[in-house]
DNA sequence: GCCGTTTTCGGCCCGACTGTTTTCAGTCG
């Protein structure tokens, strides 16, 4: 072992980030092959594990540790990555490359990119390197023939740094915290930037810290997750290349400074313009600190706390001039949900199970809302059979206490604007949640007005998510949104904001929007178990950025105030 | 190739619909 590590200590070690794209590049190629499509998921599940390791494999292996702890890493890959820290090289993916056309081998430089969707591309374009396709994509020419789908596909797959969710940024962020307070030994640390105003695809995530002696913080963040790679640094900043794909900011504070530090770290672009025209500049701001807290910082300056989700440069800066700023909505206002599913349809419990775990969190009621009979993937309840989960919820809710079970649907809008229930039946639920499930190309005109002849229908309550967006992976159906919410407006028609983390749709603009026309907003999670509860915080997180308060919103009114409101 | 209250093999969700890149693979939850 000991040979092992002075071994080790000669060389540069890669950084888990090397070894990732090495076993990612094996999974693009084996895809290529008549290969086990499963095994081929297995070295991606892998590859993306890896990049969130905080420790450095190339360690591990030269220490000799199990690398079958980690999840998705059997003995097979455990090997492959021996392989790879100790040789520099796979021999299976070099073998690969060798039998490879050109072609492939070039795309191969981009484990993320699908050949299969490339190579069709070169034949149609008649090209055939990433450089032509990088500048057919540049050109739009690939939007243009294949798609904005592809076109998102070819830009992903090109791009150096991948975008992160939020709620993966989340796990990230406790493993980053914990790394620097143990073994960076930072006073004080707390995210800031985008993360912090829950921002709901994160490229770049940011710490601010109080330490003795940053050269050090920063030679040892160097190691996180076996090599991580400086981009740039100054007294008192550092910006990393972390493995998972996105940039680590690391900003140093001192404690005299620490609210101003918060202030300016946090807020986007937008808002320190409209900030500093009103304070000042940030030098002439300085001198009449010090600012130890945010809250000395804003009322110096005549101002009310300014929540970070509202930090975007819209209105906040005059409102808190103003004392005018909203009562953010907040996870504890929730009184119920209004989108969940069941065994019914896809869900994984039972219609009482959700219940009771709906009641578990304090709620005074949770809609069933499982598919339509036409979403036949999902497990869609056929008419008679919804008809029998009426009267079965009925005498539930006679036997349950301490929660009320209402009756409703995911109601499919079928491609010409009709819901997928016949009116005798939509009429015996409390509520409907109308969504978009199929046909996603149509033209934005056609699926507007699809839309809005859905809403026509006197038992369509709540548009479920809106554009049908799932970030970093597909962009939504295209509607004209502004005449949706007015179309909304004058029927009594509402909007969710899915929560789902890769939805979260309502986007945050688009809420605010609906809002603006008066519209009350249901926060929703599309629970599909009941752990999935849990979601409404990324839903929240969402309305909050879009400045909604209590009574902006349909599900922290009791259903006593809820069931009038959608009644047309 | 990984994994296990379905545990050492066999599953890893799946079934109808869509469409011109693709007549089968991609797509929808």
């Amino acid at each position: 072992m000991k040979a092992k590590r002075q071994e080790q200590q000669a060389r540069t070690p890669l950084s888990n980030a090397e070894i990732a794209d090495q076993l990612a590049s094996l999974a693009q190629m084996l895809s290529t092959q008549k290969e086990n499509p499963f095994k081929v998921k297995a070295y991606r599940r892998a590859s993306a594990n890896i990049r969130t390791l905080s420790e450095s494999l190339d360690e591990l292996v030269c220490d000799e540790a199990d690398l079958t702890q980690y999840a998705g890493i059997g003995e097979a890959i455990a090997g492959a990555i021996r392989e790879i820290v100790l040789t520099g090289t796979l021999g299976k993916l070099a073998k690969l490359r060798t039998e490879a056309s050109p072609e492939l081998v070039d795309i191969n430089a981009y484990p993320r990119l699908d050949p299969k969707r490339i190579l069709r591309i070169y034949k149609k374009l008649n090209i055939s390197s990433i450089n032509s396709l990088r500048e057919t994509l540049e050109d739009g020419e690939i939007e243009k023939i294949f798609g904005a789908r592809m076109a998102q596909h070819v830009r992903q797959g090109l791009t150096e740094s991948h975008a992160m969710l939020l709620y993966r940024a989340d796990d990230l962020r406790s493993s980053l915290e914990k790394f620097l307070r143990e073994k960076c030994q930072v006073r004080t640390v707390e995210v800031v930037g985008d993360y912090r105003r829950r921002v709901e695809i994160i490229d770049e995530i940011s710490f601010l810290v109080d330490t003795e002696d940053f050269p050090a913080l920063v030679g040892k963040l160097e190691r996180f997750g076996g090599r991580t790679l400086l981009i740039s640094s100054s007294k008192g900043e550092a910006l990393f290349a972390l493995s998972s794909g996105i940039r680590l900011l690391i900003q140093a504070a001192s404690r005299r400074d620490w609210g101003l530090s918060l202030v300016t770290s946090t807020g986007s672009k937008a808002h320190m313009n409209k900030l500093l025209s009103v304070t000042g500049s940030l030098t002439s701001v300085k001198a009449k600190g010090p600012f130890p807290s945010e809250l000395s910082f804003y009322r110096k300056f005549g101002m009310s706390f300014i929540e970070p989700e509202l930090r975007e440069g819209h209105h906040e800066v005059e409102q808190a001039l103003h004392g005018a700023l909203p009562v953010l909505v907040s996870v504890n206002d929730i009184r119920g949900e209004l989108h969940a599913h069941s065994t019914s349809s896809d869900g994984a419990h039972s219609i009482e199970q959700m219940a009771t775990a709906a009641r578990e969190r304090g709620y005074e009621y949770t809609g069933i809302t499982d598919h339509s009979q036409s979403l036949k993937i999902a497990g869609g309840v056929p008419v008679d059979e919804l008809w029998k989960q009426v009267g079965f919820i009925d005498k539930l809710n006679e036997r349950l206490t301490g929660i009320r079970v209402l009756k409703s649907s995911e109601v499919d809008i079928l491609a010409d604007g009709s819901l997928d229930y016949p009116d005798d039946l939509l009429k015996e639920l409390d509520y409907t949640v109308c969504s978009i499930h199929s046909r996603f190309g149509l033209g934005k005109k056609e699926q507007t007005e699809r839309i809005m002849r859905a809403m026509d229908n006197r038992y369509f309550n709540i548009l479920g998510h809106a554009t049908g967006r799932l970030l970093l992976k597909r962009p939504g159906y295209e509607i004209d949104m502004e005449r949706i919410i007015a179309h909304a407006r004058q029927n009594g028609c509402f909007f969710e904001i899915n929560s789902s983390p890769d939805r979260l749709d309502l986007s945050a603009d688009n809420t605010r929007a609906a809002a603006a026309a008066g519209i009350k907003i249901a926060i929703s999670t599309d629970a599909h178990s009941m752990p999935e509860f849990g979601l409404t915080r990324y839903g929240i997180d969402q309305a909050r950025r879009a400045g909604l308060q209590t009574s902006d919103v349909l599900n922290c009114l009791p259903w006593r105030k809820l069931s009038i409101l959608f009644r047309r």
